[in-house]
DNA sequence: CAATATACCTGGATGC
DNA sequence: TGCATCCAGGTATATT
């Protein structure tokens, strides 16, 4: 489900709901999702903490708790987190439920498990920001999503531009939809071989990907202004797909054929008019 | 090093 | 209606 937008969505939705709450009670269920759920570290760092913030590095939400410790929480495919009044009926796939002292609780909802908890203890928490620096490229919305930086690291390589958007190593939080939309907007067939881009190009990718990422979180904004029985449907589903799933149907800018394709696996989508694929 | 395959899971859509 | 098959917005690891 979730890219950047939906995950940015989510913490401006959950944000008035749990910052200054105090977690009451931890509940889990018995299933291991990406990794086994910490139980220990929650009873101990989260459970009676005060929660001061959420932040997003990535696709991962960190939820700050008073002290230093976090709560970092993926969503993987089809992880979903809402608001609901305390004493009310779960839903299968809960697997986290944390109290909090106005009778409400957030609860994540994931039915295949690839999400992810994980918790990390005051004393360990600053190494978060190293961790995620090692392990994640840059973020969309920061100064070094820019077009020199872009050139730099495509320069050596040869690895078609979808790829290289969707690897987290090097630009973080870009997933399947928003890759095929952004190269629809910035005019790159997604095959395109990365040391091919001139400058221009990626400044192009800079710009439409900012544009059309903020324009997401916007329409998703608008729709979750009460994440509270939160359906899990943040509002991005009225977002409007200009190439994803849109294959055998016309080009919105130039009426040609969309085509799908499969690209390292993944459902791919492009106009042929719109994103030709460079010759040699 | 780069590209691909596979594994992790459930559920919805589709086809016979 | 039942059953098999394929597909899904993510990521880590193994394998070519």
């Amino acid at each position: 489900m979730p890219e950047l937008p939906e995950v940015e969505v989510t913490r401006l939705g959950l944000l008035p709901h749990l910052a200054g709450r105090r977690v009451t009670g931890v509940r889990w269920s018995n299933r291991r999702l990406r990794r086994p759920m910490p139980r220990r570290l929650l009873r101990e760092w989260i459970e009676n903490g005060v929660i001061t913030t959420i932040d997003r590095r990535a696709k991962y939400l960190l939820v700050r708790m008073q002290g230093g410790a976090v709560l970092v929480v993926h969503l993987g495919m089809t992880g979903r987190l809402g608001i609901f009044a305390a004493p009310s009926p779960g839903a299968r796939h809960d697997h986290l439920c944390l109290r909090l002292d106005n009778d409400r609780e957030v609860r994540f909802n994931d039915s295949r498990r690839f999400g992810s908890i994980t918790v990390w203890p005051a004393d360990e928490a600053g190494r978060l920001e190293e961790e995620f620096a090692a392990g994640l490229g840059i973020e969309p919305f920061s100064e070094h999503f820019n077009a020199a930086n872009l050139l730099a690291l495509a320069e050596k390589r040869r690895l078609p531009v979808k790829s290289f958007l969707m690897d987290s190593r090097i630009i973080a939080g870009i997933g399947n939809i928003y890759a095929s939309e952004i190269l629809h907007a910035a005019g790159l067939h997604p095959l395109t071989p990365v040391n091919r881009i001139h400058r221009q190009q990626w400044q192009q990718v800079v710009t439409t990907g900012r544009a059309i990422l903020e324009e997401a979180i916007r329409a998703g904004g608008s729709t979750i202004a009460d994440f509270l029985d939160a359906s899990g449907q943040p509002g991005y589903f009225q977002l409007r797909l200009r190439v994803y799933g849109r294959g055998d149907l016309p080009c919105p800018d130039c009426g040609r054929i969309i085509e799908k394709t499969v690209l390292a696996g993944r459902a791919t989508f492009f106009c042929p008019g719109c994103q030709p694929l460079p010759r040699e």
